[in-house]
RNA sequence: GCCCCCAUCGUCUAGAGGCCUAGGACGCCACCCUUUCAAGGUGGAGAUCAGGGGUUCGAAUCCCCUUGGGGGCACCA
């Protein structure tokens, strides 16, 4: 019988979650549930220097977030973890790396190398000089016991280094086929524990893959290269190899792996901006991978259940934002009311910290507004700039605005007085916009003026913007009195200016 | 420099030898709807399938070469 497949997202705390690393969670959780398998996260924080509770705690938040929940590993920022394969940090899996290290010492399969970094980097120098590939030169692959210790005896620090040897490495790549490396271009045997004792990545990577015994490793492009050197390794180690699957890299518009420098690539400043979790779910499962059918806008459950590692691609994907903003859209118009509103709330009350708005909006409120709303925001940020005016105490009304293009200053004040009178006729029982409308189409009609100037004329005098949710709608959603007192503000600003 | 990977509209992609005078989506343009802005609808521009050789009755699809692009070569992950 086989067993069912484990596979795990490895990220490193050090930095907020990427575009990249979330990427790759979503293919392995997508994975996992489509095969019935079993998905796990292992933070990787044996870099001390780099990695920080506040990385690790925004990468878990962002994973959460989008919904990519796991069956093991730590849930919760600088918390305990929950499996059966723990711990789930590195930092507190030394001694199996150190175990594991001495078994490879023993073996003579890794070696203790003395080199200092000025030798190391003097050999690099040398080999760029010479336009030769950068390689470790074993300066330290075959010290006696005399050397070994006349060097300890210097107080020379021992990094521990993996003897690579020769002949061809090659696996069957899932997305990439049959890939071969000789070994002789990895440039070296190269270090698996830090002069310091701590072990590095290329080390770690394969001791935990093995110890919760990963059975399909599923990584970025980048990692490619790699490869190698840990099928070497878990065969050093006798451990069976797993199967690897190479993603194709998501891209800068240049086509060079997606960068901070470049892109915006932190999960935490798309949900800042108020992109959901669906639309990112949705948007990021169809980068290298597609259905083969025309469906594009699909649910995360609809994905699992598509999902396959066989028709994920090659080549690279640039990342397109304006993808994202329509998807978002797409799945904001999608989100009940009620869910909506609460999705909206973080947003509204940013706004109003910052001082846009002078007071929050009740649920009502929001319910009443929302389907003319929905469909006019590309993001849930976006809801200050489309609706903050009806929670101002008064708008600034700018009079080259105000007056359309087609009328003058004089007949601006006379629509506008003329519009106050008409929307202060229909009584606040029947203030509805079906009641609104007929009245003032009317008015417009009786003094010849088309009805779109005399709309826009107060729509920029009860918002102080020329574009807007439909104007009945919003002169609605304003009410009767806070309408008649932004015409007469805007009348008045007419009248001085 | 060395090794590895990749290559269909601007972008994401469909396409697994004949169904392709290459389909869809985003974006763009036009029209319709319309009080603005959106959303929606309809239509359009946009790819000699990187180029060149093969294989085949037939190639975007298979093979080779070239070109281009990318990734990796740390006591980072």
């Amino acid at each position: 019988m086989t067993d069912s497949p484990r596979v795990r997202i490895a990220p490193s705390p050090t930095g907020p979650l990427h575009i990249g690393t979330a990427r790759t969670a979503l293919f392995n959780y997508l994975f996992a549930r489509h095969t019935g398998g079993t998905f796990v996260l292992r933070l990787e924080d044996t870099d001390q220097a780099r990695s920080s509770i506040a990385y690790e705690k925004d990468i878990l938040d962002g994973l959460h977030w989008l919904g990519l929940t796991w069956d093991e590993g730590p849930e919760v920022a600088g918390e305990g973890a929950r499996g059966p394969h723990g711990p789930y940090r590195q930092m507190e899996r030394l001694p199996l790396y150190a175990a594991a290290a001495d078994r490879l010492l023993a073996a003579d399969m890794a070696y203790r190398c003395y080199c200092t970094a000025e030798e190391l980097d003097a050999d690099r120098k040398a080999q760029e000089a010479a336009k030769l590939p950068p390689r470790y030169v074993g300066r330290c692959a075959a010290l006696t016991a005399d050397e070994r210790a006349a060097r300890e005896a210097e107080g020379r620090r021992a990094a521990v280094r993996f003897r690579v040897g020769d002949g061809l490495v090659a696996f069957d790549d899932i997305v990439r086929g049959h890939v071969e490396f000789d070994a002789a271009n990895l440039g070296g045997d190269f270090v698996i524990v830090r002069g310091d004792g701590s072990p590095l990545y290329h080390f770690t990577v394969v001791v935990d893959d093995a110890a919760m015994q990963i059975s399909h490793v599923i990584r970025g492009e980048d990692h490619l290269s790699n490869t190698p050197k840990h099928i070497l390794l878990f065969r050093a180690l006798g451990y069976p190899e797993p199967r690897f699957a190479h993603l194709p890299l998501i891209l800068n518009a240049d086509r060079t792996k997606m960068s901070k420098r470049k892109s915006q690539t932190a999960i935490a400043d798309y949900i800042a901006e108020g992109f959901i979790r669906e639309a990112l779910v949705n948007y990021l499962a169809l980068l290298g991978w597609a259905t083969g059918t025309e469906e594009e806008v699909l649910s995360i459950d609809e994905i699992v259940e598509r999902f396959d590692l066989d028709s994920v691609h090659k080549g690279g994907a640039v990342f397109d934002r304006e993808r994202l903003e329509w998807l978002n859209g797409q799945w904001i118009r999608r989100l009940a009311p009620d869910d909506l509103i609460e999705r909206l709330r973080p947003f509204i009350e940013a706004e109003h910290v910052a001082g846009r708005i002078d007071w929050i909006p009740s649920d009502d409120e929001l319910r009443a507004i929302l389907p003319v709303v929905r469909e006019r925001l590309p993001t849930l940020g976006s809801i200050g700039d489309l609706a903050g005016f009806l929670w101002v105490r008064s708008v600034a009304v700018d009079t080259a605005v105000l007056v359309p293009k087609r009328w003058d200053p004089a007949t601006t004040r006379d629509g506008l007085t003329a519009a106050r009178s008409t929307i202060a006729a229909v009584g606040e029982v029947a203030f509805e916009a079906d009641e609104l409308e007929p009245p003032l189409r009317a008015l417009a009609e009786a003094r010849g003026w088309k009805a779109g100037d005399l709309f826009m004329a107060i729509r920029v005098a009860v918002t102080g913007r020329t574009a807007t949710p439909p104007l009945f709608d919003t002169i609605v959603a304003l009410g009767r009195e806070r309408t008649l007192e932004r015409l007469d503000r805007a009348t008045e600003a007419l009248a001085s200016g």
